[in-house]
DNA sequence: CTGAAAGCGCTTACAG
DNA sequence: CTGAAAGCGCTTACAG
């Protein structure tokens, strides 16, 4: 079972009866050619009838860098930020001609380095960078509109809507510059309604620790009436926390969640989050890493999804 | 800012004092080559000093394939299994210097065909592929040591010492391979058991529907006591459709989950679930798609995490 | 309007 | 023991 050989440009350039060049030409539509449409027409023909596919692996050879763009990700992840943030990158990527690939995982740089002298991708993406900084996208990313700020103010302002005051913002146990932003964040817009600097928690997995946790922000801060959790996994594991100490909720403390899981839905109590489509910072992410114009599309700008915890 | 030019095996060899060839042969470590040791040193030398590594393309280009492994995964997963294999599959593969990448999203074969012609990888895996099959991997893969098999065993048998006998096993709205060899196996099982053919019953998102589907499914089928299930994710739909039934748990029905993730920990009452550690899963898939001795590791056998739900 | 040629960086059969 | 050379498949400046 021989593997039947690739077909290459020359074959194409072969079949079609010109050289190799007038072949290239043709197939990148490059415009410093002028090539009549006959020899056109002949070219893509046979490109079609042979089933020519570029070699990805020569053109990063020749060019410097491959068509492959590479996203880090954490592990932990599953809401609908993640998933809609990589459906609208890949998306957008592929239009482009281009390929996403996904490196699992704590990321430390010698892991980028092997991947970078592997495969020379054209960019290396971190999850959740653009969501923060969006300097260059026009308040889409951090910013106040559909990004990562409006997005606090959304979690944040629906707990004050519901007269609570004191809250406790619970962030995973790695910081990571995302969990700075996320805190800084939610302690301005804290600021901007007049409450009380939001107090920080670790809630860690697994569930005993968790509850040892919030028994002990209980002790230290008994004013706290509501966490706003990091994620829905770690609000989930507030919910558990306050079960096992005899709290209910929300009447005792309320509890919201943040990027909507499967999880929170199904939890008891309802877990109330802040349901975020990420589709367009990723598509605009890629635009940006592409150099190309970032378009008029507008993030979706996120929405509470209210259920009983809060 | 001029990117650094990349150091090439030139360089090295012109460091060196040395040709191309030679200097590609110490760093190959080239068995068909009889260098000298003094010239041996000299190579390496200056390939530690001056940073030289080999691009990952060229040698691509050079070889036919490039040394990465695409591992292919649909959306859902967060469990136990996915990510210890994935942690056994990367370690191993960087072991044996290849990289892993993930790609995500439901794979039609057009895009797995743009990755090949993009990357021309060493392979391409498709998640829970040795999981069902492992043929080659002495009863490791589906087998009943520690894989598909075993673990499938492990979660029918504890409900029937349980005392149940009529088991519906819920698996997920799409089909795949992976879903027919669960069910096939927990069918062969329950038969094993001297139990009646479990039903198949799919319990969709959102809430409502999954809800509905547990309706009928006590209606059509009221001698049901207990549900397997095909993931943890789908046992806690089937917690929160008996929620939203009135039904207890476990005395009404019973649920246990599959690949114990920390939602299950969580929910009310607390999942009982099948606990996989695929690491060694990861691994021997890694040395077979290396084409090496697959080597003595012994899977996890799993074991059952007895919570509440049952 | 079209083609011959160089070169991206590597590996390795072949000739000394 | 070591080197000159071919070739993987592409892109594109240059010469006709």
């Amino acid at each position: 079972m021989a593997t039947p050989r690739r077909v290459t440009l020359n074959d194409v350039a072969a079949a079609s009866g010109v050289s190799r060049s007038t072949a290239g030409f043709v197939l990148a539509d490059n415009p410093n050619q002028t090539i009549s449409a006959a020899t056109r027409d002949r070219v893509r023909a046979a490109a079609r009838e042979l089933g020519y596919v570029p070699s990805g692996v020569a053109r990063a050879l020749r060019e410097g860098s491959s068509r492959v763009v590479v996203l880090e990700v954490d592990w932990a992840y599953d809401g609908n930020y993640a998933r809609s943030y990589i459906r609208g990158l890949d998306a957008e990527l592929a239009a482009h001609g281009h390929v996403l690939m996904v490196r699992h995982g704590s990321h430390d740089d010698r892991a980028t380095e092997q991947i970078v002298q592997a495969i020379e991708p054209r960019a290396v993406v971190r999850f959740g960078e653009s969501y923060m900084t969006g300097h260059d996208l026009e308040d889409m990313g951090g910013g106040w509109r559909g990004g990562l700020a409006a997005h606090v103010a959304l979690q944040i302002g629906h707990l004050a809507a519901h007269g609570h005051t004191h809250i406790a913002l619970a962030l995973p146990t790695a910081h990571s510059a995302l969990t700075e932003a996320r805190h800084r964040l939610t302690a301005r817009h804290a600021q901007t309604l007049g409450l009380p600097a939001p107090v920080v928690v670790d809630l860690p997995s697994p569930r005993a620790s968790g509850t040892a946790a919030l028994r002990r922000l209980r002790g230290k801060h008994p004013q706290v009436t509501a966490i706003a959790a990091f994620t829905d996994e770690i609000a989930l594991r507030a919910l558990g926390a306050a079960r096992d100490l005899g709290l209910s909720v929300p009447g005792d403390l309320a509890v919201i969640g943040f990027d909507d899981t499967e999880g929170g839905e199904l939890s008891v109590p309802a877990l109330t989050s802040v349901h975020i489509d990420a589709e367009v910072h990723g598509r605009r992410a890629a635009r940006s890493l592409l150099n190309l114009d970032p378009g008029t599309l507008d993030p979706d700008p996120g929405h509470v999804v209210a259920r009983e915890s809060v």
